[in-house]
DNA sequence: TTATCTGCAAACATTTTGCAGCGAG
DNA sequence: CTCGCTGCAAAATGTTTGCAGATAA
């Protein structure tokens, strides 16, 4: 009879690597961005292992997902770890963490009244931040 | 000195199809499955060709475009040509078009709060709708 | 006639996966 | 000692593009 259930997680170099380069940094980034920035770190990690340790986290809820406009996907651990939105800087990937209720209930009310259920919503504000507006300007 | 501007645009068979395919059809869809769509309508269309039409349609403003949780972009014709949102079925792709300035005012709002100009937002609701939630009970 | 469109195949970019060896527990 | 993890290279996916010939206007 096979094993069920979640596998141990194993405490590698690679993974506390990908992890510290997540830590304190408020943009979100491709999953190649990081792979770059762990390896200017001196650390050296195979891009497949980010990619794998980068689906871990987000599966566990440790970092944020989400998708820029061409498709890629970018990640970000944020500090709260409860339903937010973000405010996304479009040139520099910058993030505000944003609650907001109101939203939620919005969507789910008027997704009921159409019959759905198993309501989810899918929010992304995105502008230029002050910093990039000024570079830009 | 070169042209500038928008070039004409051609009225082919081809064009008519995609946009025919399009043409009531609730559902967002894939631009292959579009794309099957109009070859088991009888016409023979290269998948190039769909995919260079829906990117037309959707500069032009005629279809929408939203992205699944594959990243995969779908398409679907509005009746509404003006901003809206979606009610999608994860599973069956049908939508019903939303309208919401309360949403709009809250995300230009809280991001000028924190300094984003250009604001734009993206939200998407997606649910299982009521058709589906029979069939899969 | 001529600029745009089409089809095909090749190119692309991102992400996933198979596999053999490595290493945490 | 085991089973999960890693690196690499290959594969997969959805989409875009170059080019030569076809075709609206």
């Amino acid at each position: 009879m096979g094993r069920v259930g979640t596998p141990q997680r194993r405490d590698t170099r690679q993974r506390r690597a990908v992890l510290g380069a997540l830590t304190n940094y408020e943009a979100f980034r491709s999953a190649q961005d990081i792979h770059a920035a762990v390896r200017s770190g001196g650390e050296a990690v195979g891009l497949a292992t980010v990619y794998r340790s980068l689906q871990l986290l987000a599966d566990a809820g440790e970092v944020d997902v989400l998708r820029d406009d061409s498709g890629e996907l970018l990640y970000r651990r944020c500090a709260d770890r409860g339903h937010h939105h973000h405010v996304v800087c479009r040139s520099c990937g910058t993030a505000v963490e944003v609650k907001s209720d109101a939203v939620g209930r919005w969507a789910t009310t008027v997704a009921e009244e159409h019959g759905f259920t198993e309501v989810e919503h899918w929010v992304e504000v995105f502008g230029t931040c002050a910093k990039c507006a000024r570079h830009t300007s």
